[in-house]
DNA sequence: GTTTGCTTTTATGCATACAAAAAACCGGGA
DNA sequence: TCCCGGTTTTTTGTATGCATAAAAGCAAAC
């Protein structure tokens, strides 16, 4: 069962990633347990862990939204290009049957939408194909450092694949290391993951440039 | 000010991951606000965070102590190995001479104790002076991500800089990397900063081994 | 007109009350 | 003796009350 604070942290961190509540703009408890009728015990909830992710921050007047910039877009990045590869190469070493089938089904699940060019669907898949990997790398540690990065870039995905031919792309190079990693070849799989960080950062911060 | 709620976090923190909670141990808010004399509130925040970091983890009977196993701390320091010196870096690009100025204040605090055998705050005057680096290195998103990382290993680095010459090792070594950093030097801050931690992998594994 | 000091408002931190879900318990019947 | 039914206990999730700290507002004095 999900918790309300968990729905309401949710819903909060989408919100403030996607620009729904913009820059500087004061968050109360009051405030949005009255309009998300709910007390005030899980909105407090989720803005302490809003407060961790460091994307709001204490004020006087309430928690203000910070959201995240250009430069932390670009560190993200780097720090990703670092990490996801090794991630894709516990999960090939890591990874038992099971695990490399619901692999297979996000991939298949993102062909379907590229497909039918649905860019909000398609970043949802593709997200789904990266957490999947977390997920199988076998490190709570690394699953837990990674999630929380990838879910920062969720606005600048959604732009990213919003072109047919990068969501194409995408979907070719996830269909390469998921062959890597069903094949158990953690080498391949960590050499096809940082080209692909480093293509999708690519694409992204063209993208933020350009804003 | 520091809320009750931290204070609760980082005493539950240092309990679980120094072994006065040992493994499987239930924890209930319950009873941990009788032994604290803090009502439930402010603990569970602290239980939140504290499974949010997986070292515990619900059941039905309440939290359940999980801690961190062997793999986890080869996983950690693996994870550490790709980042550490892209923050050394950072640091070394980025930091302003009041910056500098403070981690050389916690390099000579570490060169006092190490002079004065004192293993526990040698512990902490190592610690601190990674995290000063994370705090000088820009970046929330470095930070975020490794000073958890950094925590979980609290209890072995005690142990590993329990010898006096991994803590003369481990001295040296900072002051190396402080040089580079102080010279704005990111290549090399970030080559000296990757040995280090390298250094200190096998030193924490040998001994984690023995155990 | 400005400043100082008091009052009121606002927002959070902690305590506590209540409800629901799940586990443990217990007693009677086969 | 074992199992099955309902009851009690345990534990959490959410709501709410109360205290405190800080900011804003306001009025009187200079």
């Amino acid at each position: 069962m999900i918790s309300i604070a968990d729905q309401v942290f949710e819903e909060l961190e989408r919100d403030i990633l996607s620009g729904v509540y913009e820059r500087d703009e004061i968050l109360t408890e009051m405030k949005l347990s009255e309009q998300l009728h709910v007390s005030r015990t899980p909105i407090r909830e989720a803005l302490r862990r809003l407060e961790q992710e460091h994307i709001i921050e204490p004020t006087s007047k309430g928690m203000k939204v910070v959201g995240i910039n250009r430069e932390d877009i670009s560190d993200i990045c780097e720090i990703r290009l670092r990490l996801e590869g090794l991630a894709a190469r516990w999960a090939a070493e890591r990874a038992n049957e099971a695990g490399i089938r619901s692999l297979r089904e996000t991939l298949d699940l993102q062909e379907f939408y590229t497909q039918k060019q649905d860019p909000d669907s398609i970043k949802n898949a593709d997200s789904q194909f990266h957490q999947t990997i977390y997920a199988l790398c076998g490190s709570h540690s690394m699953q837990d450092t990674l999630e929380p990065l990838h879910r920062k870039l969720l606005k600048y995905r959604r732009v990213s694949v919003s072109t047919q031919s990068r969501a194409q792309k995408s979907l070719d190079e996830h269909r390469a290391i998921y062959e890597a990693i069903a094949a158990h070849d953690g080498e391949k799989a960590e050499k096809l993951t940082i080209a692909h960080v480093q293509n999708a950062r690519d694409s992204i911060l063209k993208r933020v440039i350009m804003q």
